[in-house]
DNA sequence: TATTGTTATACTCTATAACTATA
DNA sequence: TATAGTTATAGAGTATAACAATA
């Protein structure tokens, strides 16, 4: 049997949407006992990868207002999370940072993702764990083909 | 090969999260069109599947508020999608119920829900959309399974 | 007394527009 | 003149607490 049944590809649909909410609670719970936001996380995340940014930069990785990032900025920075750095060329400019705490909370999210992959992953065949990423791959590629036809 | 490495269950859990969010973003532009709210749609989502309920039963539902009830319903009776109708035995609780108009967007809703898995589904190999499905099903177990262990 | 929903208050995330300081 | 970031203002989503009407 070679050909997908529109009952299928629903339930495949369905699936998705189905972990979209749980992870989305699971993350949340997570991230509220260390006092952060999804939103603010993604900014640590952000810092992470790529190292300080000014606002501007954030606002262009975040899809997202120059005014939101100054309230981003301003609760992590609250949390002493990350700071304000002079940008040493432009005095407009403000190089978000991560403090040293900052970088220690990173590295502690990025270390429990790890373990929560291995929840999930651990003791699953590796045939369908295979299964799950060619198909996910797959998936994510027609996504973002289908965002780039949205914004034409 | 039959085990699986760290490394390739991190990149699957990173997929997963890609998915997330590309797909919350898509959500949210397609609702957008119609002047919705993920949240809004939720309740219109709830009320769809199991006909009026008063708002007590919705804020248990959607595992929020009763606060957050009102405003929500308040804000889809502005659009004329939701009624609130009296309670035929409980004065003080009110039947919040779907109008001609709002059974209507939520079947147009659905209607595009499967266009969207026709478009990510419909040319993909028969194994590979049953690896999908039968790897997320054992994800989302998974996941419930943890979710009832942090209840407790 | 307990429950349903609302008002009061507050915080986060989001946006646009006007403004300041610099380029 | 254009750009970086802030202040001003507004709306959605969320919460808790106090309150009114009803059970």
């Amino acid at each position: 049997m070679d050909t997908t049944s529109e009952q299928e590809r629903y339930q495949a649909l369905d699936l998705i949407l189905e972990l979209v909410v749980l992870l989305n609670a699971d993350m949340s719970r997570r991230l509220a006992a260390d006092q952060l936001t999804p939103a603010r996380t993604t900014v640590l995340w952000t810092l992470r990868g790529r190292g300080p940014a000014t606002q501007r930069q954030l606002a262009e990785a975040l899809d997202v207002s120059a005014r939101n990032i100054t309230g981003l900025v301003d609760g992590l920075a609250g949390a002493d999370l990350v700071s304000r750095e002079p940008h040493p060329t432009d005095r407009r400019a403000t190089l978000v940072t991560l403090t040293r705490r900052g970088t220690q909370l990173v590295e502690t999210l990025e270390a429990e993702q790890r373990e929560f992959a291995s929840l999930l992953f651990d003791d699953m065949p590796a045939p369908r764990l295979h299964g799950i990423v060619d198909g996910l791959a797959d998936v994510v590629g027609r996504l973002k083909a289908e965002g780039l036809k949205a914004h034409e």
